[in-house]
DNA sequence: GAACCAGACGCAACTCCTTCGCGTTAAGCT
DNA sequence: AGCTTAACGCGAAGGAGTTGCGTCTGGTTC
């Protein structure tokens, strides 16, 4: 039902998929996200409607998979010389991306997806790869290194359900609140009020 | 631009409102959610499809108010004795109530309405006034109680991450495993790999 | 390398969701 | 009771979403 899987990955199915992610891009810049509508987005990528309909299924499913693709990372996490600076540095960066406006409405965008494993899965998944990289480092230099489970649930799932659920509740020093509180260390001085 | 805040709370709105509301809640049990339409649901509730335009704005926004409701906690979690009791019996539930089909729809409706403030943090503070009758009942005990904030980022942000980002890791005795490491005991046997 | 097969696309017509202006109704207030 | 204004009903116009059919292209097989 995705468009990912497609059955003919070359040739003229690649370009349409191409041209129409690559015209979703510009018209978002452009006109901004709520003014898309298929019709429009074909237009622009030099193909009917009906193909989109086709492939896609829906506007939100090809919104979704746009999304997924800008959420990846495009590089490695930096290297700080420390477990705990590459976690807080990179929690840093990755509140910071996703709680942005933009941010946010890739995130939801990405979560409308086929409700079962797909493009939700995918954004976790560039997580996991993130920390693991991280972690892999860290083990390099022998520290002890929490499991990537861990990590998921202790620094990045409660960042998305701040980010989510309560986008008035993200303050600064949250992430290395956080990261200490994955670590065992001294907690962030602006830690929450309990 | 939601349907909470009408500015007339009485009357004929109130009651068109109230019909909207029922005739979503009728439909979807009838045909389903996806089969639902803004002219359907105005139909059945007796009122012009315009009517429904201007007041939701949008199908979305209208699911979203609808999900929000039906996510609201019908009772105060039950009392078993001890605050791990009644944060393991509360988290199971959670998680089966919302990791079930319905409730990962009603959430996903959920967090479509208008992305600032608004229904996503009422979904927020249902868990947070569960939590905190579960403390105050168990502070009342003499019981150490971890504070709400703590609570949402240990228990209720992994439960929602695995939920909404990865339908398919979410295990039997994870919710176990998540309260013992919020109150510091031991972990349940099936704890993450990691 | 040439013919075959199947999936993907273009085209066009149809349905109906969505929007908007205007007149009417009723809720809240003095 | 009269007034003000938000909310609703109605109807028309525009545009999104859907579908069937023919054509084309990419992959496969002989």
């Amino acid at each position: 039902m995705s468009a990912r899987a497609t059955t003919r990955p070359g040739g003229r199915s690649a370009r349409v998929q191409q041209s129409v992610h690559q015209a979703v891009r510009d018209l978002e810049a452009e006109l901004g996200r709520d003014a898309l509508t298929v019709p429009l987005i074909a237009a622009r990528a030099g193909v009917t409607p009906s193909t989109v309909y086709r492939r896609w299924g829906d506007l939100r499913e090809l919104l979704s998979d746009v999304a997924v693709e800008r959420l990846r990372p495009d590089a490695l996490p930096a290297d700080h010389g420390s477990l705990r600076a590459d976690l807080e540095a990179w929690a840093a960066q990755f509140a910071d991306e996703m709680s942005s406006a933009a941010g946010r409405t890739y995130i939801r965008d990405a979560l409308l997806g086929d409700p079962e494993q797909g493009n939700a899965a995918r954004c976790s998944d560039y997580a996991a790869e993130q920390l693991k990289a991280i972690g892999v480092r860290a083990a390099g230099r022998g520290e002890a290194v929490p499991g990537v489970e861990t990590l998921l649930d202790v620094v990045v799932a409660p960042l998305m359900y701040r980010i989510l659920f309560r986008p008035s509740d993200l303050s600064e020093g949250y992430t290395g609140h956080l990261v200490a509180a994955a670590l065992g260390g001294d907690s962030a001085p602006s830690a929450p009020k309990s």
